[in-house]
RNA sequence: GGUGGGGUUCCCGAGUGGCCAAAGGGGGCAGACUGUAAAUCUGCUAGCUAUGCUUUCGGAGGUUCGAAUCCUCCCCCCACCA
């Protein structure tokens, strides 16, 4: 088994876990900070490890294209390439389809993508891209999906959902490493028969864990966790379920609140390199904005993190205002303690049976939409 | 002292008779960001009693229906020569 629950919700379907590799456990719910190119941009691996990050993301369509196979060979895979020791879940290059749709031309056994860096021509399907993932030794594979756009009409997510499913058949059917696990991934857009078929589908391939897809891709808040009432149902109780790209810490509660057990989302660090910080209670606050610019308290005062304890608003909004990467630094290392903490919040609050309360007192931060 | 070049909106800088409140940068301000083509992108940036009017292109005059643009004088800056 390489996913034990230690406690549940008595309110809701919130529980903790430990999700086992053989890198280490990892307690969840789980924040997984995003690290595409082998890097949590700007943070060292120390210092995550000290904030308690126990697991980070990394690209399968981005470390294969630089540095590429032969360095990441080289190096021995990607924990040794970027001295991680912990464990590593690779994206298998899905979202890339979404994200990179200009440059991509879809075929039956995969992607045909023009590089964004030099337009050079390549193809990515199940069978590469679980190939690159092991070669990169992550601990967890995801299988290779088609991230379906929103809008999207039921017709078009009917393809889609279907090339998805026969690309997870072919991704599990992949020679892994033995210390791999791999997970398929939900599609369906937002469609109730699409989503409880896909899930069907996927638990009858059989997988180390599940990840639903295809959220946030601009459908509305009400869409995205109706998506998770269908699904969630259909999932095995004993599997860890993974809510990919999301999010901002409202919906982190309320996919919880649902059963999920892993997220990760790149929310923390860009919005700190774009200067916005967390507040305690989950709002953010432009700090580069000049209305700080005097402002002689902490980022957040209510943080005990090394920003929020050494450093002032009317700082920060300085280093960011003038370009300065400290701005930038001080701010990533913030937000992702605000994440670290939520999350550790939120386990002892499962543990002591009072998530519901909690997340109750979250609500308010929900935008209406 | 001589010769040449130049002074433009917060800054740099384009514009050399009407399409100019004046390109483009920068700076400033506001907003966006969800499995990272993002330390990025978008919008606004003279004033007003506002589908129009007023002030603005070193200063003062002038030419013209009309001037940031042409003419005269003055002030200041830069380069080279003495």
């Amino acid at each position: 088994m390489n996913f034990e629950i230690t406690a549940k919700c008595p309110e809701t379907k919130a529980r903790c876990g430990l999700l086992k590799t053989s890198r280490g456990d990892v307690k969840t719910p789980v924040f997984m900070p995003v690290g595409t190119r082998a890097t949590v941009k700007t943070m060292t691996p120390l210092e995550l490890e000290q904030m308690g990050i126990e697991i980070i993301l990394g690209n399968t369509y981005h470390l294969f294209l630089r540095p590429g196979l032969e360095v990441m060979k080289k190096a021995g895979g990607l924990h040794k390439f970027c001295n991680w020791k912990r464990p590593i879940l690779t994206d298998s290059g899905g979202f890339q389809v979404f994200s990179l749709s200009a440059l991509r031309k879809i075929t039956p056994n995969g992607i045909e993508f023009a590089s964004h860096i030099d337009g050079s021509r390549f193809f990515l399907g199940p069978v590469e891209s679980i190939a690159i993932q092991k070669v990169l030794d992550s601990d967890i594979v995801m299988a290779f999906d088609e991230c379906t756009p929103y809008p999207c009409t039921y017709d078009n997510a009917v393809e889609s959902l279907e090339l998805t499913t026969k690309w997870a058949q072919i991704s599990r059917e992949q020679p892994l490493n033995e210390t791999q696990q791999i997970f398929g991934i939900v599609q369906g857009s937002v469609y109730r028969d699409l989503r409880i078929r896909a899930a069907e589908d996927l638990v009858k391939i059989g997988f180390d864990g599940y990840a639903i897809g295809g959220l946030s891709v601009g459908e509305s808040e009400e869409q995205m966790i109706e998506c998770l009432d269908w699904v969630m149902p259909v999932l095995p109780e004993d599997k860890a379920h993974y809510m990919m790209g999301v999010g901002y810490p409202y919906q982190i509660i309320e996919g919880i609140a649902r059963g999920i057990d892993m997220f990760d989302c790149v929310i923390p660090t860009r919005l700190a390199r774009h200067g916005n910080a967390f507040m305690s209670n989950g709002d953010t606050i432009p700090v580069k904005a000049g209305r700080y610019a005097e402002d002689m308290s902490p980022v957040d005062p209510e943080c005990d993190c090394y920003t929020c304890t050494n450093f002032t608003r009317a700082y920060v909004r300085h280093l960011m205002n003038v370009g300065e990467v400290l701005g930038v630094r001080l701010l990533s290392i913030h937000n992702m303690i605000y994440f670290e903490k939520l999350m550790a919040r939120i386990r002892e609050a499962i543990r002591t049976g009072t998530f519901n309360a909690f997340r109750a007192r979250h609500v308010s931060n929900m935008p209406k939409n």
